[in-house]
DNA sequence: TCCATTTCTTAATATACATTAATGCATAGG
DNA sequence: CCTATGCATTAATGTATATTAAGAAATGGA
């Protein structure tokens, strides 16, 4: 638990790295975010006053968000320490699975999102009705149906 | 801790139910959804066999989510009690959050997303560009910005 | 078994949003 | 103070997805 100065634009933690930290925000403002392959933004969350500002990856996973700050800015920076509770734990592993739920659906197409679905719930998928599927994309049966079929049609 | 089995289609939970429980899934299969304004689901959630589903509402507000079954199974019915640990009050605060994040990427429209921002974040909008925050709901700067002028035009 | 209902697909049309481009304004830094 | 850069807006065009509608296959309940 340390306290750490920021200045505006600086970069707190990359895409990649391992061991993220925590941040709590004391003042200024950070932000969260990923950049797709397109190298396009996308913003994550913001962190006011008050807020915590993490990447939910495990402990022995590289994380998928950038943190930097959009004000000068002073945080208390946390390890993410392997020495939290089994209750935690789960919380952190699901609020993973919203993080990158929360990235798809900003940035993915109807055919990504399915992608998507499918390696999550390999088991649910032949579960439920697609109309389901769809409901849970975020499109519409049809335009599920539609793009599963142009999918075919190019190859695999 | 109650172990219950539950019929296929069996309603577990509906939005504006107060003391929502979480539920475990021994075997079978849950999801969670809201339905919108015009009576049309949206899954937040599904919950096979060692997934837990519970709405993220705190404890004295109502849920959003509605919870049902699309096979019998087998669950562990748990109060969500108020005796946790502050740590985990944070915890279950920020899934809120990203709950009522997915929800609105799944259903809003560009304008409807810029009004929730606004309300999740009041003292932030006016902190950072404009286009950042088309980056935090997932649309272009050039659609907010459309978006903001038509609601002008169309009184308030 | 039979019928009603649900599910999936396809097609025609509509629409919200993306993309691209150009312009004007504000701002920060030298 | 000047200039380069970032920012917001508007417009033209393109595209993915929504909507609406219809029909065929699968499914479940009586």
């Amino acid at each position: 638990m340390k306290k750490i100065n920021v200045k505006k634009k600086e970069i707190l933690q990359r895409a990649g790295d391992l061991r993220g930290k925590a941040y709590f925000v004391e003042s200024g403002l950070l932000r969260s975010y990923t950049i797709d392959e397109k190298g396009k933004e996308h913003i994550f969350m913001f962190g006011p006053e008050g807020w915590i500002v993490a990447d939910y990856a495990s402990l022995d996973e590289p994380c998928d968000l950038y943190i930097d700050a959009l004000e000068d800015s002073v945080v208390l920076q946390t390890e993410k320490d392997g020495e939290i509770e089994p209750d935690l734990k789960k919380f952190v592993k699901r609020m993973r699975v919203l993080q990158k739920r929360v990235i798809m659906l900003m940035s993915a197409s109807a055919i990504e999102r399915y992608e998507f679905f499918v390696s999550t719930y390999p088991n649910v998928t032949q579960r439920v009705p697609q109309h389901m599927v769809a409901s849970y994309l975020g499109v519409t049966p049809e335009a599920l149906s539609a793009a599963k079929s142009q999918r075919l049609k190019s190859g695999k």
